[in-house]
DNA sequence: CAAAATTAATCAATCGATTGATTAATTTGC
DNA sequence: GCAAATTAATCAATCGATTGATTAATTTTG
């Protein structure tokens, strides 16, 4: 044991912060209390805690891209993949819920345009593969021509309002995405509702 | 003329700065200087920074209500209840968008649960309004029975990041929602989208 | 009506606490 | 023994909040 280093004890410790109290919310002492390392090894390792953050964004943003393209060059009707990439993409959002409601937060502050440009910059690229599916699909004929982008839009918007706001979904129970029971009672629903909607709007009436 | 009060210029200030800079981004301070009153009048009116903040949100939050009750009460069917719906939330929130960013940011930390508990309470009602029109047009046998609560959510959760992210619509050109000649061109094309998918997705197959 | 008393509004100054960051000294590992 | 890692101590700056004093507006009183 004992092999963990300082410097991902400090990735660790902040990110969980992050999630928890956001960019401004926590403080440089904070992330040394919790990562039990001391002040000055933040700047040390990462410059400044804006460092420790960046570095946290992109280590996450990286990931998200693959996933998509490997559904993308499968040899399946557009019509499937587009249902895989909404299983994928809600499973994945919903499984990361604090970091995904804690990137939102700070990407929409219009502070730090620079610094978040990549960010966005790579995020934008996870629109282009769904949007080259969708063109399949409208060329192959099986889907209607819709307004491609709004209709990614919503597939987005409401995973991204679930995950934010899961007891909106509740008439009555409150929810928890924290607890994994209700994680996946969520997934399912969620997932279900989003197939079916995208197929009724973009499939043509027999 | 000189008819503005200290109490309201903070208000107005404060707002401005918060859907800038965030809550934990605007120092008193700043209020202070951008509303031309003293530091002090602000704690004087507000007990605090979080006071005025709370003076915001509410007097923002409780005009939404009204204007889907009325919708609600009309002699129409639920489909052209529904259509209306969409337009007035999309317009609603799109005229608003900073104030609307702001919101969600600071609603979606998990700190001082307990104010903002009034606050999400009030939101939580234009649900049921919405709920409550879905439903008739069920019970009349217009729409299909879907997953109510989640299909309000698919188009809140449209308009919610085309509002946040409304270059994601846009292939090429930075559309600027504070741009009103652009803000328009999103509102239609937002309404329109939102209009064809439900009732795609709502209505049932002739 | 006008003087006195009271309340509301505003101010500059400053409080202690906390912020992110840096320094210089020390310890560790090879 | 030397470079990398780690520490405690400290920096200036800023934070939200409060103070006591001052002015403006209102109410009360005779």
């Amino acid at each position: 044991m004992e092999k963990t280093d300082k410097k991902t004890d400090i990735l660790i410790a902040a990110e969980k912060l992050f999630c928890e109290y956001g960019f401004e919310g926590t403080s440089t002492r904070h992330i040394a209390k919790e990562s039990g390392a001391n002040m000055a090894m933040i700047n040390y390792y990462f410059g400044s805690k804006m460092g420790v953050f960046m570095e946290i964004m992109e280590e996450r943003v990286l990931g998200f891209k693959s996933q998509l393209n490997l559904i993308k060059e499968e040899k399946i009707p557009a019509r499937d993949k587009l249902l895989k990439v909404i299983e994928k993409y809600a499973s994945r959002i919903l499984n990361n819920a604090s970091f995904h409601k804690m990137m939102h937060r700070e990407l929409s502050l219009s502070l730090r345009p620079e610094v978040f440009a990549q960010i966005k910059e790579a995020m934008g690229q996870n629109l282009f593969v769904i949007e080259d599916i969708i063109k399949e699909g409208i060329a192959s004929g099986d889907f209607r021509s819709v307004d491609i982008r709004m209709s990614i839009v919503s597939v987005m918007g409401t995973i991204s309002m679930v995950t934010t706001s899961p007891n909106k979904i509740a008439p009555d129970s409150n929810y928890d995405l924290n607890n994994e029971e209700d994680r996946e009672t969520i997934k399912k629903r969620l997932i279900a509702h989003l197939q079916d909607m995208i197929l009724t709007h973009l499939t043509k009436p027999q």
